[in-house]
RNA sequence: GGGCGAUUAGCUCAGUUGGUUAGAGCGCAGCGUUGACAUCGCUGAGGUCGUAGGUUCAAAUCCUACAUCGCCCACCA
């Protein structure tokens, strides 16, 4: 293709606004996020976690983002055929009560339009939030195969819920029954017990006397006393219940007690579940409303009462309660019991009150009719995935939390009643009352041919659909290319707050569907809190939205703040010194590759050919044979890190490179020739550069891109987009020797450094200074240049034994491997010298006598590894030699 | 009631099979603006790794107990 010579002018500061939309557009026109095939390579693939239409993404989208494109980009780099899968979830419960918020506004409520009139009304909502929602996406860098974007009402997964639903149902493993759940009279439906947020709550506990009737069911003189924390749900007690273990109560067993206010008789049973410890030992037993009760009830074959109705008014089973609100209702019975001389006392008590997780209103128990589905053999199989290592997950910590939950696993009810949703496919006949559940429509009834079917009104709980995402997605149930392709997925990614919610039940419903894990990997990310660690909610007011950041900060800082703040499965804070450090990164790489291009002619600049091996760099400058070994040694950690999850490792690593060596030193070593006309450096700097830029990019997108365009009209055989350029792998010989020869010599700079800025040396004044470093000798020779440029020496006089440099006046400085002697006339404080010499010794001394036992101890010697002690020994031999040096300098010094 | 996490520099956090003198960012102190970057550079101060035991040649890292904070699960009504 024709190279048209980009313009040099970059910016002087990295503006983020001005190229990540252009850069997006132009990713998106080369069609880079639609997956590439890959000769032999294995396919790497994620289903985004489809963020719900209730409104703007979040933080922890902008993570869930940021982590996964990071993932995608690697691999889409590595060569692998890559898979990024957007989604979008109706979210049904959320969803609808924002909706009907909207219109409570409006002053009218869902039932004023009706059903159909309502889910129009969703509907447009969701068309409104869904571009909103793959814009923010976009402008988050997020490298997704639009294309493929799917939504959990579109067809294909609304049969895949059918089909399921069809085929759990024939397995015997869903079911329609009266079962106690929990219900919100707010949103007036049932919920899954994960849908309820228990809060500790300071509340009472009363103790109520239950009068004892005789055989001929006439009030005696005897009462039993129970303790309860809900007192108006004695309207539907149909017992009392003691422990068959407790003596106190045994006699009584059998007996029949009368119920205050409702003067209903209710048997004394005995039952394991009552605890004697609690209260006074005997508990009334309400199954209407009570889950404990429920499962007692059953046992002993118990009437059930539900005295609510679905607003938690008490009913027409609540005798003179009927009509109250439930609190209301308990207020009133006190007071009738009071007057009655039936309640003892009220002592404070603690308990967990159940709340709605989307309204926050109490949950109400109540016996209510439902589809559930029978979980035990659905998680059997879940469990031994996980057991058995098919699926791993990241932080392994989290297997244990899943393995209880599992373990423990109760039926799951997925009946709603709500308007917006998956309806049930299931349909009752009017005329001989069958029940069909169907995939299609049924037209007619199988049974007696009746036309007059009517679907179940309900939907379903809106995990169900969510379960069967990671191949719903791909097709599912029709068995399709892609479903063969990506199935199962690689990498799972979401936060630790929807392991139960979501992927559990994945892993269930995929074994089962498809018989097959879901994905590989599951990678469970911490939430993120503000500043002062406390979590975002909207009535706190202390949200976040990620595309302020991006604006402020740009899209790169936001995702390297995201990537690097904290660890996989811990919460991290967000703070603004952290996004400007990152936004201040992205400048500094920005402006490194503005200085290396402004360095270069108008030749296109060569990179290395040869360097593969140490022996075709031999002949290199040292500084260059140091940052391409660097560079290769970076390169394969970023890789292993990336491959363990250790995406902000990975980060810092990178961060540490490019700014620490690569900045501050390569660059600066560079320009010592550079300003002597000479271009040597330019195929290196160009080298590390692009290298820099593709290990960065999975995680800051933009700057290594934008800059990436502005280099390829530089730098000869750079691939057109880094989106798709070739990640290194590190694989490249390493070169130890000029790692350590170069550290040598930056000691020595820095050493000088220190010794001007403790003398207060005129930072423009030249200095003499002897360096005397027998094994280094050959590597300051040829890196005197650098010295004398770096630190401001004018001349080095590098010399074999420290005792020819001058005794008097002189600033020193003793390393592992050298010694520095900085004549200072008139700035030297001889006192103060030899204190610091002394300090030093002290310490040198310490050293030596610390590894000197270590390494004398018979136990260590035999039992630890010999590279061990081989570094043991080296570490002696360089700190006996330090002592030496400091002993010989304050000899020196008289 | 069970379980999990955190506790490392002034602040926020890294430190993944136990093995240099425990690191970073920010903040702080001193110095520095003649062409990459003040969104910068140089130099430096700052930590008995929560406490107490234990295992080990060797512990921030493994074990036990405790403390403080946070979270999850749970049918003592």
């Amino acid at each position: 293709m024709t190279e048209s010579k980009p313009t040099r002018d970059m910016l002087k500061a990295y503006d983020p606004q001005k190229v990540e939309a252009p850069l997006y557009q132009m990713w998106m026109d080369g069609g880079y996020f639609k997956p590439a095939p890959g000769e032999g390579r294995e396919p790497f693939c994620i289903i985004m976690p489809p963020p719900n239409v209730t409104g703007e993404l979040h933080l922890g989208h902008a993570l869930t983002a940021t982590i996964e494109d990071t993932l995608i980009r690697w691999h889409r780099m590595l060569g692998d055929p890559t898979l990024w899968l957007p989604g979008v979830d109706h979210a049904g419960i959320a969803t609808q009560n924002v909706v009907e918020k909207q219109l409570a506004k409006e002053g009218v409520d869902r039932h004023d339009l009706g059903r159909e009139q309502f889910e129009e009304r969703v509907w447009q909502w969701v068309r409104q939030i869904r571009s909103r929602i793959s814009t923010q996406h976009m402008r988050l860098g997020a490298s997704a195969d639009w294309g493929r974007e799917v939504f959990t009402l579109d067809e294909g997964p609304q049969r895949a819920v059918r089909e399921t639903f069809h085929r759990l149902y024939n397995d015997g493993l869903i079911y329609r029954g009266e079962r106690i759940i929990n219900w919100c009279p707010r949103c007036q439906t049932a919920l899954s017990d994960l849908e309820v947020d228990h809060e500790e709550t300071k509340g009472s506990l009363w103790y109520v006397r239950y009068p004892l009737l005789d055989g001929d069911g006439n009030v005696t003189d005897e009462y039993l006393v129970v303790a309860t924390t809900r007192p108006e749900t004695m309207v539907g007690d149909t017992a009392i219940a003691v422990n068959p273990a407790d003596d106190r109560w045994r006699r009584i067993v059998g007996r029949t007690a009368l119920l205050p206010v409702i003067e209903r008789h209710v048997p004394v049973i005995a039952d394991e579940a009552v605890e004697t410890e609690f209260g006074t030992g005997a508990v009334k037993v309400t199954p209407g409303h009570d889950p404990t009760d429920f499962e007692i009830g059953k046992r002993h074959g118990l009437p059930e009462i539900v005295a609510m109705d679905k607003e938690a008014r008490m009913n027409e089973h609540a005798g003179p309660l009927a009509g109250l609100d439930r609190f209301e209702a308990r207020k009133v019975i006190l007071a009738d019991l009071e007057r009655m001389g039936l309640l003892e006392k009220r002592v404070d008590h603690s308990l967990a009150v159940g709340h709605c997780s989307r309204c926050d209103t109490v949950v109400e128990p109540i016996i209510s009719m439902q589809w559930f589905i029978n979980m035990q053999p659905l998680a059997g199989p879940a469990i031994a995935a996980v057991r058995d290592g098919r699926i791993e997950i990241i932080p392994r910590r989290f297997e244990r939390v899943y393995m209880h939950w599992m373990e423990n696993i109760r039926d799951w009810c997925i009946s709603r009643q709500l308007w917006w949703g998956h309806r049930i496919p299931v349909w009752y006949c009017g005329d001989c009352g069958g029940q069909i559940v169907a995939v299609e429509d049924p037209a007619e009834c199988p049974k007696c041919s009746g036309k007059t079917l009517e679907q179940d009104p309900d939907v379903l709980d809106t995990w169900f659909s969510s379960g069967l995402w990671p191949f719903s997605t791909l097709g599912w149930p029709a068995a399709t290319p892609d479903l063969r392709y990506w199935y199962p997925t690689a990498v799972l990614e979401t936060g630790y707050d929807i392991l139960f919610f979501w992927v559990a039940r994945m892993i269930m419903l995929g074994l089962y569907d498809m018989g097959d894990v879901p994905f590989r990997h599951v990678y469970l990310h911490g939430l993120i809190r503000d500043a002062e660690g406390r979590k975002m909610t909207k009535s706190r007011g202390n949200v976040v939205d990620p595309l302020d950041l991006t604006e402020k900060y740009g899209t790169d800082a936001v995702r390297f703040t995201l990537a690097t703040s904290g660890t996989p499965g811990n919460d991290f804070r967000l703070f603004d010194e952290r996004l400007e450090s990152s936004r201040n990164f992205a400048n500094k790489l920005w402006n490194a590759a503005r200085f290396v291009i402004q360095s270069m002619g108008d030749e296109a600049v060569g990179m290395p050919q040869e360097g593969r091996t140490v022996a075709e760099r031999l002949d290199w400058p040292l500084e260059d044979r140091w940052i391409v070994s660097r560079s290769i040694r970076v390169a394969a950690e970023v890789n292993q890190l990336l491959g363990d999850f250790q995406i902000n490792e990975a980060g810092r690593v990178l961060y540490d490179f490019v700014w620490s060596e690569y900045c501050d030193w390569y660059l600066e070593m560079a320009k010592v020739r550079l300003k002597d006309g000479d271009t040597s450096p330019l195929p290196i700097l160009a080298y590390v550069l692009q290298k820099s830029l593709r290990l960065l990019h999975p995680i800051m997108p933009f700057v290594t891109e934008a800059i990436w365009q502005h280099l390829r009209g530089h730098v000869e055989g750079l691939e057109d987009a880094l989106i798709i350029a070739a990640f290194p792998l590190g694989e490249e010989e390493l070169d130890p020797a000029a790692e350590e020869d170069a550290g040598a010599l930056m000691d020595v700079v820095r050493a000088i450094r220190n010794i001007r800025a403790e003398r207060g040396v005129d930072p423009a004044r030249f200095v003499e200074a002897y360096v005397s470093a027998d094994g280094t000798r050959p590597v300051l020779e040829s890196g005197r240049q650098i010295v004398e440029v770096l630190a401001r020496v004018r001349p080095l006089r590098v010399i074999s034994n420290a005792k020819d440099a001058p005794s008097t006046q002189v600033a020193s400085a003793v390393l592992s491997h050298a010694q520095v002697i900085v004549p200072l006339a008139g700035l030297i404080d001889i006192d103060a010298e030899r204190g610091k010499l002394t300090r030093q010794l002290h310490e040198a001394q310490g050293e030596v006598n610390r590894l000197q036992q270590k390494l004398a101890n018979e136990q260590f010697r035999s039992k630890a590894p010999e590279n061990v002690i081989a570094r043991e020994e080296e570490k002696l031999a360089v700190a006996r030699s330090r002592v030496e040096g400091l002993e010989g300098r304050l000899a020196e010094l008289g």
